[in-house]
RNA sequence: GGGGCAUUAACUCAGUUGGUAGAGUAACGGCCUUUUAAGCCGUGAGUCGGAGGUUCGAUUCCUCCAUGCCCCA
């Protein structure tokens, strides 16, 4: 194999430097939009525009050239003669590659066949292109590369770029939607002390002037609740938690939430504020209050379904949750069952009835077990919900426990199951229970997951389609 | 952690019931001044993911490993 196409590419740049020319060129602006152009041709007829973008085909014709060029998804085709561009501008379109970032500038026009194009009367090479670009009619398919090389992925697979689009889009309407109801947004550390808020297992690093180990956190909770203490009602805050748990189409190790903390509030105004907020994004993303997700028909548009935890059991599972003897025998017939009754019974309500929940439907009250922080309600309930559509997850909510006593307590029992063997137990937080002893006001939280929320308005089947860059072991 | 599937040219894919591989696009050389998956003529391109094993012979069969995808725990 003597044909390398990075060689060859390589002597190109060389004969660009050798006419004295810089095959990667400096600042290009002002620069007009391939889109602008495109979009309004009439006003650009005739006209003289400065446009940049990459090479992404060469139709040469002799004594003449097309190329298309891409700036974003957009593309535009730039019409070269050798009688415009003169003899030896035309002969370097031979040190030219598919890939290779040019600028040009020309008068707009329409081609015969009614093509909007740019008359080159001079272009200059931007940044040259050293290896080839998967090939632009089939794309880039292989997965692996894709998400390595994710700059290749957008260069030739437009839809690609949508996805993030709309996920920007998503988190753009979610600040402002927050805004509008008088949310604060804050930024809460990341690395903890103490890995609180949620039962997952965390990452571990360590501070080496403080000699102390730190955790990335699981979830921001118990620091947005320690500002409602401050005084603070409306707060929210979108950024990235990290659980130190497997990859699955559905899990990444780090991950985006919405935590939001309202206070005088409870779970009931936050499942209103729940539908209302995400069947407006989505409406606002989709264009549509039903949308197509991975087959299933799904209508958002409010009210959403409430079924409750004990009747969804019921119901889907024919299990009374509360029998701790026949819950453990089920979980072990299905071959999900934990080492603890909190393990069985998270197991069931995943494997067995969150499959079935299609349509957008609140699940409330549930065990006070399975949530350490959450406000109770009657014996062994709490005043908590999740949001869950097509069997995702798509948050968690609840009126948080502001009973400092009762919170003490909830953590004795979390270290227990801890000494049982479950290492996603919550840990003792005296600090937390401090703050809560100056007392909390009574506050409602909410979490959304926004790549779960991207996958949705976007109909991706995997949590990696929606970002940029997911964890892939090192090659 | 366990199971299934995948890995062939730069890209997308064929293929070989075991005899060291093909196409389209891309690349390279030539022709062509309104093409657009441009066209025409010609050329070259591969450790068939890696390492072992079986065999006269392995890209193909077996084992292990790597990476990815999916399912399960």
């Amino acid at each position: 194999m003597s044909e390398d196409y990075h060689q060859i590419r390589k002597e190109k740049l060389k004969k660009w430097r050798e006419a004295g020319i810089s095959p990667y060129g400096a600042r290009f602006l002002p620069l007009n939009s391939l889109r602008e152009i495109k979009d309004n041709f009439p006003a650009w007829e005739g006209k003289e525009a400065r446009v940049a973008g990459r090479i992404m085909s060469i139709r040469e014709h002799g004594k003449s050239a097309f190329m298309d060029i891409q700036q974003e998804s957009i593309r535009l085709q730039i019409y070269l003669r050798k009688d415009i561009v003169g003899e030896d501008n035309f002969a370097r379109l031979g040190w030219l590659d598919l890939g290779d970032v040019i600028g040009a500038e020309g008068e707009i026009f329409k081609t015969r066949s009614g093509e909007v194009t740019l008359m080159v009367k001079s272009f200059s090479l931007l940044s040259k292109c050293l290896h080839p670009l998967p090939q632009k009619w089939y794309g880039l398919k292989d997965v692996e590369k894709r998400y390595r090389q994710r700059y290749l992925d957008f260069l030739v697979n437009p839809e690609v770029r949508n996805i993030f689009l709309t996920r920007s889009k998503i988190i753009s309407l979610l600040r402002r939607y927050l805004e509008e109801k008088g949310f604060t947004e804050v930024e809460t550390p990341m690395m903890h002390i103490l890995p609180g808020g949620a039962l997952a297992e965390p990452f571990v690093t360590h501070h080496n002037a403080l000699d102390i180990d730190l955790y990335l956190r699981i979830a921001p909770e118990l620091y947005l609740k320690r500002l409602i203490v401050g005084g603070w009602e409306k707060i929210y805050e979108i950024n990235r938690s990290f659980r130190n748990e497997g990859v699955s189409p559905r899990h990444n190790p780090e991950f985006t939430m919405l935590e939001l903390y309202w206070a005088y509030a409870d779970y009931q105004d936050l499942m209103q504020f729940t539908q209302e907020a995400l069947s407006k994004i989505i409406y606002e993303v989709c264009k549509s209050y039903v949308i197509e997700y991975q087959g299933e028909s799904l209508d958002v548009s409010p009210p959403w379904e409430r079924i409750s935890f004990t009747h969804a059991f019921k119901e889907i599972a024919n299990l009374d949750w509360r029998d701790e003897k026949e819950v453990g025998k089920k979980a072990s017939e299905w071959g999900i069952g934990g080492d603890t009754p909190g393990k069985n019974l998270d197991a069931i309500f995943k494997k067995k009835i969150l499959p079935h929940i299609i349509q957008p439907t609140f699940i409330y009250d549930y065990p006070r077990i399975l949530s350490p922080l959450a406000k109770g309600k009657e014996e062994d309930l709490t005043e908590r919900f999740q949001p869950i559509i097509c069997g995702l997850e798509l948050g968690n909510a609840y009126s948080e426990l502001n009973d400092p006593r009762e919170q003490r307590e909830r953590f004795i029992h979390q270290r227990k199951e801890k000494e049982s063997g479950d290492r996603e137990a919550h840990p003792m937080d005296e600090d937390f229970v401090q703050a809560l002893e100056y007392g909390m006001p009574p506050v409602a939280g909410l979490g959304i997951g926004i790549d779960r929320l991207v996958m949705l308005a976007t109909n991706s089947s995997s949590i990696r389609e929606v970002i940029l860059f997911p964890l892939l072991r090192p090659e």
